[in-house]
DNA sequence: AGTTTCAGTGTACAAGTGTTGACTTTCCGT
DNA sequence: ACGGAAAGTCAACACTTGTACACTGAAACT
């Protein structure tokens, strides 16, 4: 009922509903500003980047951080106190992503089934192509700081509450209570977030494997929306 | 149907199902092995300690867990070649209580609404008092080393088909096939171990956000049964 | 008995860690 | 144009880290 896979999906908007700015939130003007917020990102980019070996961002010390940012290991205190507000702040951007990817699900009545294969399809794309992101905030969601990990748990029930609306924008589940909305939408979050640990732990060029764990995301999913149309509200 | 919330339930067997030794697996003989073997417990043990303040197993020190042992630094090699193979030998032991975890859940024709409930409240009872050892597989399964995640992998796929083979053996989904159980059980196993992190989050003596929590799990273990039981096999 | 095996100890070292204070350089407001 | 604020550098510190090597003492084997 639609053309192109990306026309319509559950999680992720398509190109021209992104916002504009793929540039950092908080702005400075000025040219020392912008240096500064240009070395600031090049260590939240470092930590990331230190992470794609499979390295924890817990394992992570400062001087390497700055190492691989360029910098020398004292300038790090221009910009955070210590490597725990760094991983907040990766948090915090990790969950602008994470919120950009949602944004806004359009109104639809095209079957569950190919909604859901082509959202998943589509979001799989996107943990890829946000590999570093998704890393970190899987990773340290059970694994992190205690601080870290309840960051990371308020951006991930931001988000799922954010999903819950749009489901309900779209009118799938006309009988059920936007707590019950809520519910579902953690279960299948936490769905998604667990397949972006498999999806990032695939090893590349492996169609069989990568076709098999695509298959099993999509009915974990349509087994929570099929259990979704047969919720009976305060039953 | 059932007297007491221990009597019957999806994932824990009752006390009396358990196996009797708790102690460790691989046991040597004589006055020596069994020295060995304490001084060996204990390095796990006290790995298991000091992630119990929220630090990440990835985070700790060789010397950290000797010195929590009660064991100079080089005493560490007569039993690991590194903090690696620590970690893999905690996922064995907690592969092995998962599994004992679940073992041999009885047939029964109680409505699932009762039976999801108390086979909840069992698995938060198991959860804490196994805290350490949820801590470690919960944390380290996103987080830890590639080799660790790997093997915290098979310990949990090797759970969920025991899983699927229990609730085929319960009959109650006579129509599905062992592959669409062994994927139904992934979601609720995923769905557990989520649960399990919010569990030992979970700040004590706070009864509402307790009971919030119980409510949460119970409603989405239901609505992944709920899909199930209207799943059409090759639909 | 004497000998071998081996878990655990003690010492040592090179390398990496977080943090400090005093410095240089660069940009901005006046 | 000058003075000050502030980003980034340099050198140094007191520690901790993983691991190598020679050792001790007790259990196990002959």
């Amino acid at each position: 009922m639609f053309t192109d896979v990306h026309d319509l999906n559950l999680f992720v908007p398509s190109r021209e509903d992104l916002p504009p700015s793929t540039a950092s939130e908080r702005e400075e003007t000025g040219a020392r500003g912008s240096r500064k917020q240009r070395t600031r990102d090049a260590l939240l980019e470092a930590a990331l980047r230190l992470m794609r070996e499979g390295r924890s961002f817990t394992g992570l010390s400062l001087r390497e951080v700055t190492r691989e940012a360029g910098v020398v290991p004292t300038a790090f205190y221009r910009h955070f106190r210590g490597m725990d507000e760094l991983g907040l702040a990766l948090v915090e951007e990790g969950g602008v992503t994470l919120r950009r990817l949602l944004r806004e699900a359009r109104r639809t009545d095209v079957q569950f089934t190919n909604m859901i294969r082509g959202s998943v399809l589509v979001y799989k794309r996107y943990v890829e192509d946000n590999r570093l992101q998704f890393l970190f905030i899987a990773g340290e969601r059970a694994g992190g700081s205690p601080q870290i990990r309840e960051a990371i748990r308020r951006e991930v029930t931001h988000f799922t509450n954010e999903m819950a609306q749009d489901l309900r924008g779209l009118g799938a589940f006309p009988g059920l209570s936007i707590g019950t909305l809520q519910m579902i939408c953690g279960l299948v979050v936490n769905c998604m977030l667990n397949a972006a640990i498999d999806i990032l732990d695939l090893p590349p060029n492996q169609p069989l494997q990568e076709q098999e764990l695509v298959d099993n995301f999509v009915r974990q999913v349509r087994i929570i929306f099929l259990g979704a149309l047969r919720w009976k509200e305060k039953g």
